[in-house]
DNA sequence: AATAGTTGTGTAATAATAACACAAAGGAGA
DNA sequence: TCTCCTTTGTGTTATTATTACACAACTATT
């Protein structure tokens, strides 16, 4: 039997310029990036402790899965601490200003990270996967006017490959309505529709893949 | 910043008689059940832990699975415990004598539990279904010998319908070799053919379910 | 006006799924 | 041994989903 120090690590994911990104902190002074995180107080469980981290954002998320709990003997040397890692996905317009720094980074390209951060991050960006497939968790990062060209690239990441775009747009023409609009931002070529998704009928995945 | 212990849960599932079951304990004189579990030592993690547990059935699992990290503040009123919950999927045959008590339940039929072993067996289960999705964990179920309808059953009780016979014979007997031999417990009808799993091509789930 | 870059569109071939009924093998009991 | 009951084994067709594939439309840039 031990005593033990609790840590509990937030994942935020967000789409951002057409990229799936994760939200880094850096201390003042330091060479590194770290992820949100914050030690179990005694009057609280795991989850409303990962809730305080989204409070500290000012972020209500929708979702907020448990990864993983990492609990190597070593992966602290100055006490044993076990970590338990969170996933949230917020639509980037959720953030505000704060008066700490942070910057989202694109999950392929990752920044030097403290201590096994950079672990739990691999390890947070497959459960972002699983939960991207399932429609109803992508609609967080698409919650009003999107182009389905936007849409495709974040199948493309988590499928890791291309989609034909007429096939793509077969599967999700029924499930979104346009909404007259057309996309202002110069993409370099026709401008893209704007849809947004029908409120029915999300509860499923539309690709069959293995978990 | 808390001190706290960590108790390790093991949910060990298997196929008997046709039903998915999980081993329980029940200690002397108690009348409630009780999952195997642990207290974390110093010097190990969740992982190791775990396998500890497994050791005491004289288990070698092939598969070990984090499912959830129970932490609400009331769970011990003696003083504050994490618990972790681990799932293992097991042949029956691997289960030797062991000189305490223990006995297999069906998972829709789970006796009195003490504390909230009966939460963390709901939550297994759920993970049990998601694995046994994947061919290859359904193989440690059935590593030899087994019939065509015993695989079915399984699969209806993790999809929770029923399966259409030919079609499902349809889909698995690609995936799958005649021993030659024929099922020598009587069913109460014409015995089933024994099969074995063809080594290749296991990994991925034959039916598109959302996670 | 020409060019480059991106979005939008339909059809045909193939593969997967779903629905459906009857014969064969064995055990139990008359 | 004959009949009845239970369970296993088998094929075809209709429907649905998936894949593969090429060109015109719209905008910005030069």
């Amino acid at each position: 039997m031990i005593e033990c120090q609790i840590e509990v690590f937030l994942n935020i994911f967000t789409m951002d310029n057409d990229r799936l990104k994760i939200l880094l902190l850096k201390k003042e002074g330091s060479s590194t990036w770290r992820l949100p995180s914050r030690l179990l107080k005694i009057d609280e469980s795991l989850e409303s402790s990962a809730t305080k981290i989204c409070n500290k954002f000012k972020l209500n998320p929708e979702i907020l899965r448990e990864c993983h709990t990492f609990s190597s003997v070593n992966r602290n040397k100055e006490r044993r601490t076990i970590a338990v890692s969170y996933m949230t996905i917020i639509n980037k317009y959720s953030l505000k200003y704060y008066d700490f720094e942070y910057e989202l980074f694109d999950i392929n390209q990752i920044p030097k990270m403290a201590f096994d951060h950079g672990d739990i991050i691999s390890n947070a960006v497959s459960c972002l996967k699983k939960e991207l497939l399932n429609l109803n968790n992508l609609k967080i990062i698409f919650p009003a006017d999107f182009t389905l060209p936007e849409l495709q690239k974040v199948y493309e990441e988590v499928l890791e490959e291309e989609i034909d775009r007429r096939n793509f747009r077969k599967k999700f023409l029924p499930l979104v309505v346009e909404t007259g609009e057309k996309n202002e931002v110069a993409s370099g070529g026709r401008p893209a529709k704007l849809y947004r998704f029908l409120d029915k009928d999300l509860e499923r995945n539309l690709f069959n893949v293995i978990k």
